[in-house]
DNA sequence: ACCTGAACACCGTTCAAGT
DNA sequence: ACCTGAACACCGTTCAAGT
C-alpha cells in the first residue's frame, strides 16, 4: 500500500464518482482497507489532494520534455498549453481542482531555466519570457474551468443549454448573441483560436521597444 | 429573513473564516437562527453557493455599464477585465468559487448584444468580438487563481515564498528562474501586462485577413 | 409563513490496541 | 511497520411539530 496506489485510487475515484463522493472511506474502501489506515501513508485529506495535483503536473513536464528544443518558441508554447489542458481534461473537474497546485519540487522549477533561455535566444526580454508561460497557463486555467463546467452541466440537463431553449430565454433584438451559439465551433477549435490569439500578442513583444501594434501600417 | 440577507452573511463569512467554515449552521448562527431554518429560504447548500456566484457576477455586470459606450473596443474589454479581477479579489478564493458561475439571468445576456454590436462595429467579425470576451475572461480567471493561492499561501507560510528559501531550494545553474524572482513586479503590474497582451492579441485580428503578424515589417 | 428540536446518514481525524 | 475498532466533533438535510 504505497503512496503512489493511494493517489492512483483517488484520481480513479475522482474519474468514477465525482469530487464529492471523493472521501477518506470510499478510498479505503476501493483499497480494501479501513479509513484510518490511510493515515498511516498521508498526513491528512489536503495533503492527499496536494499529492494528485503534484502527480498531474509532474505529467505535464514530461509532456514539456518531449518537445524538441528546436521547436521555436510559439510550437513550444502551444505544446505547453495542449499538454496543460489535455491532463485537465482528463479529470472530472480537473481544472478547477488543480490549477492552484504549485510544483515546489526543485527539478520542476529547474527544468524553467532552459525555456527562459530558449524565450530571450528568440529575442524576448527576461520578463516578458517569464509572462509568455504565466499568461498561457491562465488561458488554459480559464479556458477548461469554463469548458468543464459546461461540459458536465450539459450532462447533467441537456436541454438547458439547447439552442431552442436559449432562444426562447433570451427574447428579440439579441441576434448577435444568438448568432454566437449558432456558431461551430467546438471546444478544440476555439481553444487554438484563444491560443493563437494570446500567441500573437506575445509576438507584438519581439517587435523593436517603444513600438506599438498601432504603429503597424495596413 | 430574506435570501438577499442570506447571501450578504454567507459573503461575510467566507471573507471572515474561509471557504471551510462556510457551513450552513455557522451561518445560521451567524444570522440568529437554527441551520434548518434556512432551508425554507433556500433548497440547499449549492443554491446558496449560485446565489452568491450571482450576485458577484451582478456587479461585475453593474461595473460593466458603467463603461462609456464611445470608450473604444480595448478600454471597454481592458475595463471589463478589471472589474472581473476587483470583484474576484474582493472574495477569499473568489476567482476558484465563482468562477464556474454562469449567469442565466436574461438580461446579462442581453447586455452581451450592445458590447457584441459595438466590438463588430470597430471591425471584428462576430466570432472574434465572441472570442475578445471570452478570452478576457479566461485569463482574469487563470490570473487571479494563481494570485489568491499565492497570497493565501504566503500568509499562511511566510518563509515558504520568500527568496532566500527559494533560492537555496533551487540550487546552482538556474540563474534566469532566479532573476524572475527578483523582477520588482507587483501583482497589478503584472495583470495589466497579461491584459496588454491578450488586448495586443486582439488587435491584430483587426487586420486584413489571412495577413499574419509575421507579414508586418519592422 | 416561518422557525425549532430531534434525528439520520454521513464526514475527517485521533488513538489505543492489535499483528 | 502497518492496520483495525471505537470514538469525537462535526457535516448537510429532512421532517414533524410548534407559533
Amino acid at each position: 500500500m504505497s503512496k503512489e496506489r493511494i493517489v492512483a485510487a483517488a484520481l480513479d475515484l475522482l474519474n468514477d464518482k465525482g469530487m464529492d463522493a471523493l472521501t477518506v472511506r470510499a478510498l479505503a474502501a476501493r483499497l480494501g482497507v479501513q479509513a484510518p489506515a490511510l493515515y498511516w501513508h498521508v498526513r491528512n485529506k489536503q495533503e492527499l489532494l496536494d499529492e494528485m495535483g503534484t502527480f498531474v503536473m509532474r505529467r505535464v513536464r514530461d509532456a514539456l520534455a518531449a518537445i524538441p528544443p528546436d521547436a521555436g518558441w510559439r510550437d513550444s508554447l502551444a505544446g505547453y498549453g495542449r499538454a496543460l489542458r489535455a491532463e485537465y481534461l482528463s479529470y472530472r473537474d480537473g481544472a478547477r481542482i488543480f490549477s492552484g497546485t504549485r510544483l515546489a519540487d526543485a527539478d520542476v522549477l529547474r527544468a524553467k531555466e532552459t525555456w527562459l533561455a530558449r524565450f530571450m535566444a528568440a529575442g524576448f526580454t527576461l520578463a516578458d519570457a517569464n509572462d509568455a508561460f504565466d499568461v498561457v497557463t491562465a488561458i488554459v486555467v480559464g479556458f477548461v474551468i469554463e469548458e468543464q463546467e459546461r461540459v458536465q452541466s450539459d450532462e447533467a440537463d441537456p436541454a438547458r443549454y439547447s439552442a431552442a431553449e436559449r432562444d426562447a430565454l433570451l427574447g428579440e433584438g439579441v441576434e448577435l448573441v444568438k448568432a454566437v451559439d449558432r456558431l461551430p465551433d467546438d471546444h478544440d477549435t476555439r481553444f487554438e483560436r484563444h491560443l493563437g490569439l494570446v500567441l500573437d500578442g506575445l509576438a507584438t513583444r519581439l517587435l523593436s521597444p517603444g513600438r506599438a501594434t498601432e504603429d503597424c501600417p495596413p
